[in-house]
DNA sequence: TGAGGTACTAACAAAAAAGTAAGTAATGAG
DNA sequence: CTCATTACTTACTTTTTTGTTAGTACCTCA
């Protein structure tokens, strides 16, 4: 839980304030954000579809990194009145603006992760973007 | 510290590792990168520069900020045999590379956030990328 | 001889992020 | 009436990141 005076916080509300790269960095930063936006740049997805195809991810945190890109009108939750449950998430018209910004962060990073360690051949899924 | 096989650092790997994204993230994620990315991104700093312009950042964390930087070759430090030390700061080569990402990133986090937040009128810096 | 300037380091504390484990709710199928 | 299924919650622990405070080394100038 956030403590709203400490210095942490303040620090980084004043940073994000000032610098459009820290702003962004706080939304697209978290943990499991990247492997989320990069599925959900590709098709709308269930929340089972999304747990199961990222490995290794908790529901907790699963839910989480979701529940922060909707605050942040990234993504959309649409829930259907059925039972079991059945809810699907996709970008949002704000959200599908972030493609060209996470096209180079993701091109630089493979670019620059051959260039300090060229033996590390990069295995191109359907997920990347 | 890290510890190597913690559970965090496994998953942070192995993300690192299949996403471009996230690696770049990893990179200049940082509380205090993109403070320090968009100064040297103009020009070439003095360690007393950076700490004067960064208002709020610790000598410890500027520190370890540029070390993870220069670690990962994106900037280079340079040290004169003087008294008082001097020691100065630039983007390598490769650092260079960025600019265009940072350049997306920052646009889209200034869009972003006027967007959603109307009245955040931003001041525009001499820092700002 | 002692103060001053620059660029740090080290030890520790606080805060935040991530991980673990166990539960909940709704309802249709058997 | 119990089970299975999906999409979550909650309480708690561990790990990581960030912040605080107090040093250090070096030489030079007064």
């Amino acid at each position: 839980m956030r403590k709203d005076t400490s210095t942490n916080t303040l620090n980084e509300k004043m940073l994000n304030e000032s610098c459009g790269m820290a702003y962004s960095l706080k939304i697209i930063g978290g943990r499991w954000k990247p492997a989320i936006l990069c599925r959900l740049s590709h098709q709308k997805m269930r929340y089972s579809d999304l747990k199961n195809s990222i490995e290794g991810i908790s529901e907790r945190m699963l839910v989480a990194q979701l529940r922060e890109l909707e605050l942040d009108l990234i993504i959309k939750r649409t829930v259907y009145a059925v039972v079991p449950p059945k809810v699907e998430y996709e970008l949002t018209e704000l959200g599908e603006t972030m493609r060209p910004m996470l096209q180079s962060i993701s091109e630089w990073g493979n670019m620059h992760r051959s260039t300090v360690n060229p033996e590390t051949d990069l295995i191109k899924s359907d997920f990347m973007v």
